[in-house]
DNA sequence: ATTAGCACTCAATGATGATGAGTGCTAACA
DNA sequence: TGTTAGCACTCATCATCATTGAGTGCTAAT
């Protein structure tokens, strides 16, 4: 175990770097006034601070600076709990409050204020499409031979398509057609849609509608949207971590970006961050080009179903506790909203 | 008037250029096959072209490098008039054609195609918002007391918001309400839709049917739509920027960062495009962010109306013919897209 | 008009030394 | 026995300086 004056410089060793982003040495950590003993003595406890694997070097005679092991304990044992930074979790409050008049922006707007509390890089991961239900479904006819679908979910997402259809086809029809489907397809899954369309409504609407094949075909590809369906990724501040002194050379920022746009592999890791807040720091994460960052993801719910996850992505060297405070504060503020705003959306 | 064999070299010299990033010197231009002079004789041109103040220098013995009216000059009189790149222009056909079933999403990918294609970063200026009217308009009560509005553009943009309404109110009255504003507002510009609402369509609705003040207040606001409004822009290639050679300092990138983030500006410069196409050489453009830059710029139209614009932002060392060929191209296909997709919708 | 030759300029590179912030170790001290 | 002053040592950083080489402009010869 660590002596509590280990602790001590251990943690002002991390304060002063995630500050200064500099190796820290025995003597500013001993012009701190909480410290009162000498340098050298400092030298003696960063030694052993060294030894356990908490702290490196940079080079034989450089400062000490925090190894991952030592994020990693500082996490875990010593990032006091939450103490609610109350001007901070009120601006997040305010946003959800005020402008809660839609899923997409509410989670666009937050992903940006979370950026720009911290200064690091937000990703939000939408809610689960296998969670999310067909609310309503209604066609607009646009052109002679084109019409738009618009699916609106339980969550309150609006996804449309634009698909063709034959110069024949008339209002009416598309007006009969549009009932049955809202008719038998309301309240069902958003991925089971296309399938059930072809089951058991497609004979249904050809005893009922003239109508050709091939616009319930194309129908049913409007139903699968394959890219519309997997969760979506709301990004902020994507900007920001060019301000970081760790990136100083143009390679970082490039790969930076080029992990940026894997989304695949980004929603991937979010889909895995079900469970509560999770920091993981540097090497510990599984996908390579993260791992000179450190991830720190909370869920959302609703109720008590998983929705999606908010993640930050910032240097290892990172301001923790400030980070956990505000994601753990915008998750449950996110949750408390959904809560509100979705809990007589059951009963209809 | 320039002699040929001084257009020659001032050619050589800025293709050479634009492939290096570095100053070209008498020597390497005296190395082209098709130079039969000696690198002494090449000095006396580029002296000459640096005096009438084509090319100039980065130190007193450097190479020379194209200034900026040597870019001005190379643009107006020595870009070949566009020989078809016959693959490259194909990509772009191919995208217009097979994927057009919804303009955001076209848009979206000619963004990323350009960009891949040249390396620079795109801005796609989408339709000027008081050319487009309402298609149609759709209400889905979403929760108890939410609700939310969907409306169609001619130009099959779907544009949806959330809005708070009573608990009393009930389906059949949101279907007499949305009967009456399709009725009465289709075909509206957009711009006009909050007005006419209030104006013209509000003692109409209170007249039929049994509705609170409130929710046509609401509704009132939900068609304003101030934002969503204002011409979108589509980005592609955002971080393609990063591997040119100018930006190898962070500096550099930051500012680029920060130029792009002001969309209203950049929104109001590609507004102005609306001629034929254009190309704005660093100091020649207004907006001091993108002096460093060149800005090339391109109007697509729906028959003879100016729709939007398509831009290319790159380094002022620029592959002119490469990019102008492409941006050309893609503002024709587009054209010719939205002019095939769009022909009948005038009729209804 | 062209070009070989030459002196000159200057960015880029690398070697050298000084500086200073930092260490570990030893010995003295409370 | 824990603390600390003192000291030798390390190494990144920075400035200085010389070298190199790619480039120029000018002059004189072709």
């Amino acid at each position: 175990m660590l002596t509590e004056r280990q602790l001590k410089i251990f943690q002002l060793i991390i304060d002063e770097f995630v500050k200064s982003a500099r190796p820290i040495g025995s003597r500013i950590i001993s012009e701190n006034e909480s410290i009162s003993v000498s340098p050298a003595t400092i030298r003696n406890v960063m030694a052993d601070l060294e030894e356990m694997g908490f702290l490196k070097k940079t080079h034989s005679s450089s400062g000490r600076i925090p190894s991952q092991k030592g994020y990693r304990f500082y996490v875990d044992h010593l990032v006091t709990p939450v103490t609610k930074n109350i001007s901070n979790v009120n601006v997040i409050r305010h946003i959800l409050e005020d402008g809660f008049y839609e899923f997409e922006k509410v989670v666009q707007m937050s992903a940006e204020v979370l950026s720009d509390l911290t200064n690091y890089t937000t990703i939000i991961l939408g809610p689960e499409v296998y969670e999310t239900r067909l609310k309503q479904i209604q066609i607009v006819k646009l052109t002679a031979h084109t019409a738009i679908a618009i699916l609106v979910t339980n969550t309150g997402l609006v996804e449309h398509r634009t698909f063709v259809i034959p110069a024949e086809i008339n209002s009416s029809d598309i007006e009969k057609l549009v009932n049955i489907l809202n008719e038998r397809l309301a309240g069902i899954p958003m991925i089971q849609l296309s399938e059930k369309l072809d089951e058991e409504l497609r004979l249904l609407i050809k005893h009922n509608i003239n109508i050709v094949d091939t616009v319930l075909d194309h129908l049913k590809e409007v139903l699968k949207m394959e890219d519309e369906l997997t969760a979506k990724l709301y990004f902020g501040g994507k900007a920001n971590l060019l301000k970081q002194p760790e990136f100083k050379d143009i390679e970082k920022v490039h790969s930076f970006y080029s992990m940026m746009e894997e989304q695949d592999k980004i929603a991937d890791i979010l889909k895995r961050a079900e469970d509560t807040l999770q920091v993981t720091i540097g090497r510990e994460n599984e996908y390579e080009l993260i791992q000179d960052f450190t991830l720190v993801t909370a869920p959302y719910r609703l109720g008590n179903d998983y929705m999606g996850t908010i993640a930050l992505i910032g240097p290892t060297r990172m301001q923790y506790r400030r980070t956990i405070t505000l994601l753990k504060a915008l998750s449950y503020e996110m949750t408390e909203a959904f809560y509100h705003w979705y809990k007589d959306s059951h009963l209809n």
